[in-house]
This record gives structure tokens, C-alpha cells and sequence, in this order.
DNA sequence: TAAATCACG
DNA sequence: ACGTACGTGATTTAT
């Protein structure tokens, strides 16, 4: 038999420092946990073990040797981060039908010996699973060791036989104890011989077998004096050192390896346990399957739920009828690969499926446009969206349980319906094979009605309920016929613009390489690097983990060291306008010219919406090259652009939010913030702050939105950090009530875990109770910023559907078609421009009310560089 | 697949 | 003493 033996905590320490920090929305850390499991996996497929021991070390601090006390001094101990997930991982792994060993006294180390020697004995082969090189000296003809490492962000493990450490090594296993003994190991506390290194430990055992061959033939040995005194004088430590580095084969545990065997495990308790975790990619990768619900509530944990019948040839009219008398639809819509409807509905202990496409579009149709029938469903962009299509209406969304969840937690990695049943422990069940080609859609809908009831009761509970009912559903309709309408563009001159680029950087690119008198890869920075820090040997400041930083900032501050650098500038935005707007905008264009973004509703953490495919929200503007494109954004044939963007409602917000009574009274009255912000700052009255000063009042205004520290503001606008500091220190006595607010919000954020908007939007912040410095203040400089950014993205989201409402009941042809965070455009036949234009304004300023006005500057043109002011 | 870079609010 | 602003998406090169 193959038995495996874990080294636990080795594993774990791994599996912790190689995964990026993962938690509940609970703040219950996972990544030790998740990594542990995923490395486990992986070793078990290599080595194929009969049989698997777990070691770990006991939480008290256990020494080998009392003889020696500093021994593993220099180990710090786990960071609460990681030791919250012990004893969750090791309950979990005795769920999955494991046997931990721990062992007063006695290491993991000792543990992994013990067994590694009862396997020699026997003659079965032994695995090591570990991370630790100390464990190699265990390798012998049964015994192997999988070293466990985190490559490139994979889980591998690097398998040590004798015959692989003789190839890195040049010595025996046990002789691994000898260099050991010589080098010494300052992480573990072991001194070794002074002045003797990793090389010459590795020689002298070479050279010479062991330290004791050395010791006893001191006197003869072929060594330089220097090194034979080193010896001498090192002798008494040696000794003591290859005792402490010796693993012990003597721990007092079960030495029976059968008793290892792997149990069989409770496939439900184990995903019960997986979902509370949030591990969802496990139990999706190991593939369990429970047959029983997984309800975690207390009430009926043993109740067997069954699986209601499916009824594939329904009815349609009698289904109607029942629809219509329960007043409620829970259903989900899917498409084949053809695009065609199939329809999953549950009723009455019943799942139904229509996979007719004419008819279950008929009936879909039908119930999405009948106000007194509930809809619950997963996904109302698409059904708006395809009824749109179809010039059909949909009434009475009730609950989108993709937006209910993105409102609980909008952190979450996806809201894919298996997922969310999995999440909120409604049941994980599947049909049988035979109608596995609609399983999954069809499980999941048959559950749809206890998910929906889950869900409403907890946004019921955060006061979540109006967020989804009045602004996200409503606005999955405004985003549908946004993306359905498109943006149109003038394909031909954005090609044009295109090849005229094209040009500029062959040329530029033609110039760059005589400067720099070779030619090479300009878009890589690694090859830039070389050339502009080697070749050419310009001073490099800043360095990423791969090298030379060439960003814009550090090639900026070159720019009068060497001619190419401004060459290189340019070719870098050109060849960026080129290739990410020029040629890919002309490859989403469709045939009657028009660009369909996609609004994504449930990707940000604060609440925005963010568009791809392409991303129409980060088209340039902000240098005139890049602006230019703007110009071939335009409006049909008779039709113009009516383009209106909040003034400063990050700020806005922030002054009502904070109640700050000075930035209210700025807003009241109507003067221009940064400058009054300017004035504050550099003490001085209004009428004498320069332009300068204004934008440097406006990065101020800026940081402080998003959580602000001296060191970066003073980078940003080129100060010291002290100046800086006394500016940040300026604006916060001015406007108190700021300050007063950037203190609570973190203190309220700490004590409750999350952040809120004005309108209930959640974020939960996990990382504030991080024992991590840096990820710990990360999290405070978003509790305070998420509440600004997520009001003013609620605020917008309000508008788009005060605007979309308010253009169909004027009966308008005019539409919206885009949504930049703070700014709409709306696309409009020329003879209701103005008032498209004064539309949007009216509900853009109004869609709330707070204690400063809100103000939108409308405009209209033909092409958006023309409509946006 | 990750890292570097850069476009936007 | 720490290490340095919030939120996104796309492209490119390198691993």
C-alpha cells in the first residue's frame, strides 16, 4: 500500500502565504483553507495514496529538545488571519474522512519521521507531503517526499527520491542532516559552524561523508586552515546542531497503517460545510452530489426533500390558468444554441418545461406582459431585453435573484443561479442522467420559489427591499434597451483615423529605433526596460517585481534625458488609441453601424454599473487626440446627441452625507468649490487663488473623496509630504463636519463590518479587521469612499429611470443610450433635442433631494465631442 | 493566467 | 516603521 502523510502545518503556512486573502462575506478567512484543500487534491492524484495521515503541531509551543530552548524563537506566530482557519480546516478535513495527528511533544515533523519509518520497515511506500525541505533527510527506497510549492499561482509538487536529491544535492538523504548540521538554519534556530555556508557544507559532506568521518579525521583532512579551525571551533555546535536538525522516528503515535485509511465521507454534511465557506469551485470540482436538501436552519435539517416531477409536454392553457389564480410565476428562461426559448416554470409541486420555441416564447410573452401575475426570476436585463426585441412589455418583476444577491453582497465572484442556491443553502440536487441535458436549469428553478423567500427575508432584514424593487429591477429595463439600442458610430472614419495612427507610429517607431540604435519590441517593457536602462543607460528609479518600471510617470521624469523618451510617450498613446479603440471599436460595430455595450449591473462593489465588450466608459477625453474619436460617436440621420453630466456629485454627496455646514454653504451659494477649498487650504482670500492653486485644491478635494494620505497627494501634485500633510490638515478644520464623518464612518464600519449608501447599498469590509497593516487601512479608505461613490451611483441610477420613464410617458422618440457614472446621453430626433436636453437636466437635478442642489449641465451636438460641453 | 500599462469617472 | 487614493475594462507581453 501508498500511505500519504501531510505535514499540516507546513501545508497550510503554504497554501496561506501563496493565496491571496479570501473570506465570507461572514469575515471568516478561507484562503488557508481553500489553499490546503486545492494542494491536497493535487498531491493525492500524483501519488494515489490507500491510505492518508494529517500531522500537525499543537497550538502550544512545543520544543524538540529542552536541552535547547532558543529552538524556533525566531518563528512568529500565525497571524490571526490564518490561525482562525485551523480549527475550521481541521474539522472540515475530518469531515472528509481524515485522520489528524497531533502529538504532545512531538512536532509534525516528528510525525511525518515516525510514520515514514514504520513504512521502511514494512516495506510500503510512503509519500511526504510538505513544504519543508528539512523533511527530505526522511527520502529513503519507500520513501518520497512531494515538495509543495505555489508556481506561478498553480499548485505543485516537486516530487525528492534519493536519486533527485543526489541530483541537487550530491549526497544521500541522511547526509542532508550532515549539511545541515554544518550550515545551520537560522529559521529554525539551528547555529551550525560559524563561517561555514551552504556551500561549504555542501562540499565538506561531499568530500568527506558525515560529521563524524570529519571530526574524527580533523587532523588529516584535505581542508584550508582557515576552514579546519572554523571546524575545530565549531565542533561542540556542530554536534548539538545535527542533533537538532535529526527528525525523530520516535513519536508515540498510531503506527498501524490501515487505521489511516480514508472514511467514507457524508456528502452532505461536507457541502453543508463547503457552502458555509463559500468554497463553491469544491464542491462544483469534487462534484458532490447530495440527495437530501442542505437547509442549514435548524428546523429540518434530516427532512428529505424530494425532487418534484417534471412535466416536459405541459399543458400550456391550464398552466396559464394556475399561473393566473396564484397570482405568482417563478420561473427561468434559458436559450439553446440557436438562440431559441426554453422555458422552465414550477407550480404546484410541479416543474414544467416547454421546449417548443414557438410556444414557449407565445407563453412567455404572454406572462411577462400580465400585470397581476408576480414575476420571480434570475435574470430580468435578458427578459426585458428580449421582449424589447420583440416589442413586447414586461410588467411586475417581484425579485431578480441575481440582483438581490449583488444587493446582499455585491463582493461576491459571481451570481450564477447554482452558485447562489449553494450560498444560501436552499438544496443542491440534480435529475437523473436521462434529462441531464435540462438538469440543471430545472433543479435550480424547481427551487426558485425557497431561494426567492431567502432572499427577500434578508434584504427585508437590511432594509434592502426598496434598493431592488425601486432602482435595480427598474433599472435592469433602462440598461436592456440601452444595450438593445447601441451607440452608433461612423465605422469608415474611425477606420480612417485609425490608419492615419497607424502611420504616426510606424514613424515614430522608425525614429524610436535610431535613437536608441537597435531595434526591439517597444510594447514590451521588459524589452524597453533594457534598452532604455541598459543600452542607453539612463538612471531607472522606480522597479515592478519583474524589473524596470517604464510607466508614464517614471518615462515622464526622463523626458529631457534623452530624445527617444517622448518618441516613446507618444507611441505608446498612439499605438493604446489604436488598437484598443481604433481597431476594436471597428470590430463590434454591426451592420447598421451601431455599438451594443453591455451594462453589467452586478460587478462593482460601490454600486456602479460597468460596461464591456466594449467598454464605452473609458472612451478618451481627457488628451485631444483621444478625444477626437468622440467625433465619430454620433446619432443617426436626422437625429443628435443631448449629453448632460452631473457638477461634483461625489462632492455634493460627501457634503450632505458628512452634514458639513461650510461645504453646504459653498454649494448653496454657488461658488466654485475648488476654489473655496483653495482659499482654505493656502489661507487666503478668495480672489487671489491662482489657477494653480485651484487645481491643486482640486486633487485635495479629490484625495479626500477617496480616503487620502499625505504621501500620495504630494506625489500627485508634485509637493512635499509635509506641505501636503498641512494641507490635508487645513482642509479637515475647515470643513469639520468632513472630518468628523471620515472618523465615524471607519469607527461605524469596524463595529458593524460594513459600509452603507444613503439608499441601503452594502459593502462589506472584511479586510477592517485585518491584523495586516496595509490591508487593513486599504479597508478604511474604503468605508470611506464606498458611501460616496455608491450614493452618487445610486443617485445616477434613480435618474436613468426617471429619464427613461419620463421619455416614453412624453411618447418620445428620443432614448438614452449610455451612462458614464456621472454624465448621460441620450439620442434624440432633432426636433426634440431641447427637450430631450431639458429633460434630462429636470431629472438628473431632481432624482433626490439632499442639502445642496445637485446640478446637471446639458448639451447637444451631432457627435458626442460635439454634445459634452 | 498574471503582470504591466493606460483609458475613463 | 509600516507604504502609500476609490472604482472599473482592454490590450499586450511574458510565464
Amino acid at each position: 500500500m501508498t500511505l500519504l502523510v501531510v505535514d499540516g502545518n507546513s501545508i497550510v503556512n503554504r497554501a496561506f502565504y501563496g493565496i491571496k486573502l479570501l473570506s465570507t462575506k461572514n469575515g471568516q478567512f478561507t484562503n488557508a483553507i481553500y489553499g490546503f484543500l486545492t494542494m491536497l487534491d493535487k498531491i493525492k492524484e500524483v501519488s494515489n495514496p490507500d491510505a492518508v495521515a494529517i500531522a500537525f503541531d499543537l497550538k502550544a509551543p512545543t520544543f524538540r529538545h529542552k536541552a535547547y530552548d532558543g529552538y524556533k524563537a525566531n518563528r512568529k506566530g500565525m497571524p490571526p488571519e490564518l490561525a482562525s482557519q485551523m480549527p475550521v480546516l481541521k474539522e472540515l478535513l475530518k469531515t472528509l474522512g481524515y485522520k489528524l495527528i497531533e502529538c504532545e511533544g512531538f512536532e509534525a515533523d516528528d510525525i511525518l519521521g515516525t510514520l515514514a519509518d514504520e513504512c521502511d520497515k514494512r516495506g510500503e511506500k510512503c509519500v511526504i507531503a510538505t513544504g519543508d525541505r528539512d523533511s527530505l533527510q526522511l527520502v529513503s527506497e519507500n520513501v518520497t517526499v512531494r515538495l509543495a510549492a505555489t508556481k506561478m499561482g498553480k499548485a505543485e509538487a516537486v516530487l525528492y527520491d534519493t536519486e533527485k536529491i543526489k541530483e541537487e544535492y550530491g549526497v544521500t538523504p541522511a547526509q542532508l542532516i550532515d549539511i545541515k548540521a554544518l550550515q545551520g538554519d537560522t529559521s529554525d534556530n539551528i547555529p551550525g559552524v560559524p563561517g561555514i555556508g551552504k556551500k561549504g557544507a555542501g562540499d565538506l559532506v561531499q568530500k568527506f561523508g558525515s560529521v563524524d568521518n570529519i571530526y574524527e579525521n580533523i587532523d588529516t583532512i584535505d581542508v584550508k586552515p582557515a576552514m579546519r579551525a572554523k571546524l575545530i571551533a565549531g565542533k561542540d555546535s556542530a554536534y548539538m546542531s545535527k542533533m537538532l536538525g535529526t527528525i525523530s522516528r520516535e513519536a508515540p503515535i498510531d503506527r498501524e497503517l490501515t487505521h489511516y485509511e480514508v472514511l467514507s465521507v457524508n456528502a452532505d454534511e461536507v457541502v453543508r460545510k463547503l457552502a458555509s465557506l463559500e468554497l463553491f469551485s469544491l464542491i462544483k470540482k469534487w462534484d458532490l452530489k447530495s440527495n437530501v436538501s442542505v437547509t442549514v436552519t435548524e428546523e429540518k435539517e434530516n427532512s428529505e426533500e424530494k425532487i418534484p416531477e417534471i412535466d416536459t409536454e405541459p399543458n400550456t392553457d391550464d398552466l396559464y390558468k394556475t399561473l393566473t389564480e396564484n397570482k405568482k410565476a417563478y420561473f427561468t428562461a434559458d436559450t439553446d444554441k440557436s438562440g431559441a426559448v426554453i422555458l422552465y416554470l414550477y407550480t404546484e409541486d410541479k416543474l414544467c418545461v416547454i421546449t417548443d420555441e414557438s410556444k414557449a416564447r407565445e407563453f412567455l410573452f404572454k406572462m411577462l406582459s400580465d400585470d397581476t401575475i408576480e414575476k420571480y426570476t434570475s435574470n430580468s436585463k435578458q427578459l426585458f431585453s428580449f421582449a424589447m426585441k420583440y416589442d413586447t412589455d414586461v410588467k411586475n418583476i417581484a425579485m431578480d435573484i441575481q440582483l438581490a444577491a449583488y444587493i446582499l453582497n455585491p463582493s461576491a465572484s459571481s451570481y450564477d443561479t447554482s452558485r447562489l442556491m449553494e450560498e444560501y443553502a436552499v438544496g443542491i440536487k440534480y435529475y437523473e442522467d436521462s434529462l441531464l441535458y435540462i438538469s440543471e436549469y430545472a433543479s435550480n428553478t424547481a427551487f426558485l420559489p425557497k431561494l426567492c423567500k431567502i432572499l427577500e427575508e434578508k434584504l427585508s432584514e437590511n432594509g434592502q427591499l426598496e434598493l431592488l424593487k425601486n432602482i435595480e429591477i427598474p433599472l435592469a429595463r433602462v440598461l436592456a434597451s440601452m444595450e438593445n439600442y447601441g451607440f452608433r458610430v461612423d465605422k469608415d472614419e474611425i477606420e480612417k483615423y485609425g490608419n492615419m495612427l497607424g502611420e504616426k507610429i510606424s514613424e515614430l517607431q522608425k525614429n524610436i529605433y535610431e535613437e536608441v540604435g537597435y531595434e526591439f519590441n517597444i510594447n514590451s517593457p521588459k524589452q524597453l526596460g533594457e534598452a532604455l536602462f541598459e543600452k542607453l543607460g539612463l538612471p531607472s528609479s522606480k522597479k515592478t517585481k519583474s524589473g524596470y518600471s517604464t510607466s508614464a510617470e517614471v518615462l515622464e521624469g526622463l523626458r529631457y534625458a534623452h530624445p527617444a523618451i517622448d518618441m516613446i510617450l507618444e507611441y505608446r498613446s498612439l499605438s493604446k488609441l489604436k488598437s484598443t479603440y481604433c481597431d476594436s471599436l471597428v470590430k463590434v460595430t454591426d451592420d447598421k453601424s451601431r455599438i451594443h455595450s453591455i451594462f453589467n449591473q452586478t460587478e462593482t462593489r460601490t454600486g456602479r454599473i460597468s460596461s464591456l465588450e466594449p467598454n464605452l466608459q473609458n472612451i478618451p477625453v481627457r488628451t485631444e487626440v483621444g478625444r477626437e474619436l468622440r467625433r465619430f460617436f454620433t446619432a443617426e440621420n436626422g437625429w443628435v446627441l443631448a449629453d448632460a453630466d452631473y457638477s461634483q456629485i461625489e462632492l455634493r454627496v460627501l457634503a450632505h452625507i458628512a452634514d458639513d455646514s461650510e461645504m453646504i454653504r459653498a454649494f448653496k451659494e454657488g461658488t466654485d468649490v475648488h476654489t473655496v477649498t483653495a482659499s482654505q487650504v493656502f489661507n487666503m482670500p478668495v480672489e487671489m487663488v491662482t489657477s494653480g492653486m485651484r487645481s491643486q485644491a482640486k486633487a485635495v478635494n479629490f484625495g479626500i473623496v477617496y480616503g487620502i494620505g499625505a504621501f500620495s497627494l504630494a506625489k500627485d501634485i508634485g509637493v512635499s509630504r509635509k506641505e501636503a500633510d498641512n494641507y490635508i490638515k487645513a482642509y479637515l478644520k475647515h470643513y469639520s463636519g468632513v472630518d468628523k464623518y471620515m472618523k465615524a464612518v471607519v469607527e461605524k464600519a469596524k463595529e458593524n463590518g460594513y459600509v452603507d449608501t444613503m439608499f441601503g447599498r452594502r459593502r462589506y469590509l472584511p479586510e477592517l479587521t485585518s491584523s495586516n497593516f496595509n490591508l487593513r487601512s486599504f479597508g478604511e479608505r474604503v468605508a470611506r469612499n464606498m458611501p460616496i461613490q455608491g450614493t452618487a451611483a445610486d443617485i445616477i441610477k434613480i435618474a436613468m429611470i426617471r429619464v427613461y420613464d419620463r421619455l416614453k410617458s412624453e411618447q418620445m422618440k428620443a432614448r438614452l443610450i449610455l451612462q458614464v457614472h456621472d454624465e448621460l446621453i441620450v439620442e434624440a430626433p432633432e426636433n426634440e433635442a431641447e427637450k430631450a436636453a431639458a429633460i434630462l437636466k429636470e431629472e438628473m437635478e431632481n432624482a433626490v433631494k439632499l442639502s445642496v442642489p445637485l446640478t446637471a449641465d446639458a448639451h447637444i451636438g451631432k457627435t458626442w465631442y460635439d454634445a459634452k460641453g
